[in-house]
DNA sequence: AAAAAAC
């Protein structure tokens, strides 16, 4: 058994020890933000306190008045036996004594929080509430791909990283008893402090897989100090993500991993009364949920600060560096009063990554890790995919007959639900108002509905009550609506990277699924790359289609998949001068490659390997 | 060209 990471950097820190990128060991890094050096330009104004931690164990007062409320005798950390490194220095382990709070150590003053797990606080029974539906052994044969300097190795349990007791009984709550692969690499590396671009299969663990390092770090932080602003809130974490529904999604879960630690999560979005959620920021904050343009918003009211933001999450981070994001993004996080790079821990996720984006994204990061993680199984063994020729004038009429036979495959009498994605916000209305006519218990989710239509669609969805789902873009990413055994694709989109995102509504938590697509003359630049697509997924690809992709013109940028293999994505630095672009991955230094649990080297074609698809697991999965 | 994202 090798050092923990943690152990490492808690020794050299305790050193002072500079960074020292010329020499890999893992135990000369010091995350950025640890680095005892004065900010880069003397004129920057710096925060009270700097975003660093304080070099000494901070004066207890407890007096942080946005959020905690903490104990009055002493920090969580149980007085002088935090290491004065901040919250890296925990690498020992450190359940013993002087380590993590336990639960009775200062709830006094905190409001009191709704149960998100129902069982009224009783005990999880760990050994019965097992995830028995994961079938871990499967992943082994998940590939995994990192690059970057000094990458802290991958954790096979929550356990050997010390998040803290309050999240760690949360975790047991989720039931989640081994950490999916993402999580088993991200987790790591977010606690040692480093920036991250992460590529994980939709389905993957990526919402825990940032919550968690930064629900821990916060909760070691809570000596520091925020300004008080009149009426100005200081969260701590910020989380971006690119539709309203998804930050929703994201706010729940991360309350649920919160639960009674002292750690604040507040969502803001557009489409709903900002007075309510102003009203909830000025009770506190501490992690921020939000969607691009609410937040602008909040900004320029100044009634959120983003001074003391010691890490940033973007979700679907490639969708938010796409055009339609850029500007917003860059305003946010480039031009109002967030930490730089290197002071700010910066966590960007996605299932897919056009290296364009990367570039973009590398803005930033500071000296990031890269990292691929395909998925159980991999991200469409779950999902057939079938590709039909249909004109325009048919898609109707074909797409009844789809739904007759899937009502036929309904389970307990009800009806398995079918998501259909159009290209328009027309289309989806019209479709549903005909799907209605025709007897279809339908609704629709678009981004010309109230916000109110919007989640009374989804939940009407979710519940079964309407189980044909049509919608545009908006519902492609993220959301995670169990159940969904059909995804078509009644409309393709010209993006095929937009595609793996929609056929990932289904097939989830293990749980096979079906993605239909209307094919015809329109989806002609799409031929080449979905034929790859479904080829590398192992799924039977018509012949016409293929005669389509050969006849295609080749398409060297815009519609080529982002990783041509079974990631959404690969490391773009690779790709530079002294890289030679190719298969060959051993001939790049600071990469390595692995399969699930087994050591570093190769996965040797044991990836076909299918999984099987055992019993639903929770829905926090992804 | 469309979708998303503030009022």
């Amino acid at each position: 058994m090798r050092t923990s990471w943690a152990d490492s950097v808690a020794n050299s820190a305790s050193e002072n020890a500079a960074p020292a990128p010329s020499r890999p060991t893992r135990s000369a890094y010091v995350p950025p933000h640890l680095r005892n050096k004065p900010p880069p330009s003397s004129d920057a104004p710096v925060p009270v306190p700097a975003p660093a931690p304080a070099p000494a164990p901070a004066p207890l007062s407890g007096h942080d008045p946005v959020a905690y409320n903490g104990p009055a005798s002493g920090s969580r950390w149980g007085g002088g036996a935090r290491p004065d490194f901040g919250r890296q220095g925990y690498g020992s382990g450190g359940r013993s004594g002087g380590g993590w709070n336990n639960r009775s150590g200062g709830w006094d003053r905190r409001e009191r929080e709704v149960n998100p797990f129902g069982d009224d606080d009783a005990e999880p029974g760990f050994a019965e509430q097992e995830n028995t539906g994961i079938n871990f052994d499967a992943y082994e044969d998940i590939p995994v791909e990192t690059s970057g300097d000094n990458v802290p190795p991958p954790v096979n349990t929550f356990a050997e990283i010390d998040l803290g007791e309050g999240l760690n009984l949360n975790i047991r709550r989720c039931k989640y008893v081994r950490p999916t692969p993402v999580q088993r690499y991200a987790i790591p590396i977010s606690v040692a402090g480093r920036d991250l671009m992460a590529c994980a299969q939709t389905g993957s663990g990526k919402t825990a897989a940032f919550c968690f390092p930064i629900i821990s770090g916060i909760m070691q932080e809570q000596y520091v100090q925020r300004p008080r602003g009149a009426r100005t809130v200081y969260p701590l974490a910020l989380i971006l993500a690119p539709t309203r529904e998804l930050s929703s999604q994201i706010h729940d879960e991360a309350k649920k991993f919160s639960y009674q630690t002292g750690v604040k999560v507040v969502v803001a979005y557009g489409g709903a009364p900002i007075n309510l959620q102003l009203r909830e920021l000025e009770r506190g904050v501490d992690i921020l949920v939000a969607t691009p343009g609410r937040l602008v918003d909040l900004l320029e009211r100044a009634r959120v600060s983003l001074q003391m933001i010691r890490y940033l999450a973007l979700d679907e981070a490639d969708r938010m560096l796409d055009m339609g994001f850029e500007p917003q993004i860059r305003k946010i996080v480039e031009q109002m009063d967030m930490p730089p790079p290197g002071v700010r821990q910066t966590m960007l996720f996605s299932a897919t990554f056009p290296k364009e984006i990367q570039r973009l994204a590398s803005d930033f990061l500071a000296s990031y890790i890269f990292l691929a993680v395909g998925r159980v199984g991999s991200s469409t063994d779950l999902i057939l995919q079938r590709v039909e020729y249909v004109q325009e004038s048919d898609k109707r009429s074909h797409l009844m007959d789809l739904l007759h036979a899937q009502v036929e495959n309904g389970v307990h009498g009800k009806q398995a639900l079918t998501l259909v994605f159009v290209e328009t916000k027309k289309g989806a209305d019209a479709l549903e108002h005909w799907l209605y006519m025709n007897g279809f218990p339908a609704t629709t989710i678009h981004g010309d509905r109230t916000q109110q239509e919007r989640e009374l669609a989804l939940r009407s969805f979710k519940s079964g009550k309407t189980p044909i789902l049509v919608a545009t873009d908006v519902a492609a990413r993220g959301l995670d609506i169990p159940h969904v055994a059909h995804v078509v694709n009644f409309d393709l989109p010209n993006d095929i990277d937009d595609y793996v995102h929609r056929i990932g509504r289904t097939g989830r938590a293990g749980k096979s699924g079906l993605a239909t697509a209307f094919f015809n003359d329109n989806n002609m630049s799409l031929a080449k790359p979905l034929a790859e697509l479904m080829q590398e997924a192992n799924q039977e690809v018509p012949v016409w289609l293929t005669r389509y992709a050969s006849r295609a013109a080749y398409s060297g940028g815009k519609n080529r998949r982002s990783g041509g293999n079974r990631f959404g994505g690969r490391d773009f630095r690779r790709d530079s001068s002294s890289f030679n672009r190719g298969t060959a991955m051993d001939s790049y230094s600071g990469m390595n490659s692995g399969s699930g649990y087994g050591a570093p080297g190769g996965y040797g074609g044991g990836y076909s390997g299918g999984y099987g698809g055992g019993p639903g697991v929770s829905s926090a999965w992804d």
